[in-house]
DNA sequence: TATTTCTTGACAAAATTGCTCAGGAATAAT
DNA sequence: ATTATTCCTGAGCAATTTTGTCAAGAAATA
């Protein structure tokens, strides 16, 4: 599991193309300065957003970005997982040793796997759009199962 | 948020001496041969979770750790932040500039502290007891609030 | 006393992160 | 056509974090 600046670089860029009216496009050096993050940075991140569907650009003089799907179609967990890589459970460090329980290596296992599919059930609840809303707050629930 | 070996490692040996008979010690040794992990490392990470309450331990001959509380009164939340350290927002990484929404900035807090919380949630409600009975598949859960 | 085991702190290799930099390519305005 | 603007790409690198190792010691037991 994984989750850096880059992820949310990401989301930060996303989310300020998303708040210009649509179409319009965004500049780097735009959100750069909005978001006081480093725009050499930015372009690598945008770039992957671009080469991963998400985004449009247009080159040369009042170029930019705009969002290539519509915000409601953008969810959190598909943009992280563009830019950090598939989370991966990570549970059995040890590849070479069977996954059979032994020692409780799968106990664990499970647990780290179960938490990766929490963090994907969450931020592939949350689009875009949600965040532009403000939607976001107050979404965290008990799992039914611990409440009996 | 983070989480990295040394949490999982913490978790495994908290696993492996709740597995076996209880107030039975258990060396580091025994640990490091079952999950086949450094020792050394291992030492740091139990006298860790020996300051922070979770194991007793037995100097010389026939020594070893055991569990300073009942299975179920540790919590995987517990661990994790005892071993790795709060987990933290991180969602407004320029402390200077103001949070106060402009550009999205703030939107974006949310959606890390929510995610935070979910995580933190999630781990709280598991225990050592649970891990040793396998209790943590299935607990995943789509957030009420997006089911309507 | 010798052996076993935990305890502590310093140090270091390796990996990752978070960038910078140097060029280049496309587009539009002039 | 030229120039200015903007995106595009890859290499490289410094700082930090991770993941350990090592050395010396302290406590307990046989």
């Amino acid at each position: 599991m994984k989750l850096t600046t880059k992820g949310r670089y990401a989301v930060l860029a996303l989310t300020e193309i998303a708040l210009s009216e649509s179409d319009k496009l965004v500049k780097i050096s735009q959100i750069s300065e909005a978001q006081n993050i480093s725009s050499t940075y930015l372009e690598q991140i945008l770039s992957n957003l671009k080469n991963k569907g998400f985004v449009e650009s247009v080159r040369g003089p009042n170029g930019g970005y705009k969002l290539a799907l519509k915000p409601e179609e953008i969810k959190m967990a598909e943009i992280i997982e563009a830019i950090e890589g598939k989370m991966e459970p990570k549970g059995c460090h040890n590849k070479d040793v069977s996954c059979t329980g032994i020692s409780g290596r799968c106990l664990n296992h499970d647990l780290w796997d179960e938490l990766g599919r929490q963090i994907e059930l969450f931020l592939g609840h949350i689009s875009l759009q949600d965040i532009v809303e403000g939607k976001v707050l107050g979404r965290s629930r008990v799992p039914l199962s611990v409440l009996d």
